[in-house]
DNA sequence: TCGCCTTTGGGATTTCTTTCACAAGCTCAC
DNA sequence: GTGAGCTTGTGAAAGAAATCCCAAAGGCGA
């Protein structure tokens, strides 16, 4: 369900004191409505009190589990450019329990250097480090010409899931999720909503 | 509708010689239903010809109207940190129409030095620039501390579209649209679609 | 213990979206 | 001109998601 991650949030930015969170909250941060939220997590198993809510912790629990992200992960990221220099950067992936373990390029200029505490390793190495399992997610923060290429050698080597920032679609077996960000057309859709009041 | 920006993609990157386009081929690179593609022009009122397909210039046109960027739309992006750089730097937004005109940061150390083709600009300065409806989509790419004063910021001096990377929900007046990309969001999803194989 | 207050849980309904299926309509070859 | 071959357009069906609504159930104060 896509409105979980917004729920852990919320749980996450919630006094501490608070133990307890009713689905009118849960929804106002989820920007959805109450009964959807009460439906959301019943959907998932999770039942709260009548006349008192849910219990933030064992919701917390709860969600991460559902999400699969119980425990750490730890999340590859390839093409050290602009972008994917700023994704190793962006201190929100740790605090969300993703670890940035490694930080792929080609550029022999940047090989061997670091970006915060991950080293930039060559892109050429990628297959024995994946065979080890060491991570089955990836950014791929790469050219478009180079895109599918670099996919299908991520997945070749285990990688399950792609979060693609790259423009463009990329093909993998069905197994595989990919999630695609494209700024651009987050612009289109935003000139979309704006251009109608 | 949330498809368009994606057939407009695929017009983009067809060969020019083509100058007919099938729902079949839409549907294909937007990922969806063939039906659903006729449904979604027909919806906005565009027509194809049966036994031969959809014009590529006009709906290349038709689409660029409903979305609202007929016109090159002028962007500017608040913060210059590794994200609005990265941001500043990529070319995808000049090609899909959108140009950044504008870099505001507050560092002192950053302002007037440049991105790319860019200035970095002190925040401070925003008021002038903004009376003069110089940009009325902007990308908010500061620390989530910040972002709800800087969207406020924005909004009284006539932006009426944001594109949000701070991990927070900024509140708003209910005429400005705001999109949030949340790259963790995007990874727990990611992880929950992997994680059911 | 009793009853009021609050908030959940889920049946029923509505609304929105996707998909199916096929008639209608256009082009081109002959 | 005529028929074959595609591809659109859309009514109808199916499916998914959101919402309404209220009975059920727990807590708390008196």
């Amino acid at each position: 369900m896509v409105r979980l991650p917004r729920y852990l949030r919320l749980l996450e930015d919630l006094d501490p004191s608070r133990d307890v969170v009713s689905s009118e909250e849960l929804a106002e941060a989820a920007g959805a409505n109450a009964a959807n939220v009460r439906r959301d997590l019943s959907h998932i198993d999770f039942h709260g009190v009548r006349g008192i809510g849910y219990s933030v912790p064992e919701l917390n629990v709860r969600i991460r589990q559902e999400l699969g992200i119980a425990d750490r992960q730890r999340v590859a990221i390839v093409g050290a450019g602009n972008l994917g220099r700023a994704l190793a950067n962006y201190g929100g992936l740790s605090k969300r329990g993703f670890d940035v373990i490694a930080l792929y390029d080609t550029d022999v200029r940047k090989i061997g250097t670091k970006v915060g505490d991950v080293l930039i390793q060559d892109l050429e190495g990628l297959d024995g480090d994946c065979l080890s399992k060491s991570f089955e997610i990836a950014i791929l923060a790469v050219p478009a010409v180079a895109a599918q290429q670099v996919a299908e050698r991520l997945v070749e080597h285990g990688v399950h899931s792609i979060l693609n920032f790259a423009p463009v679609r990329v093909n993998v077996p069905e197994k595989v999720s990919v999630r695609q960000v494209d700024l651009s057309m987050e612009l289109q859709v935003l000139s979309y909503y704006g251009s109608r009041l």
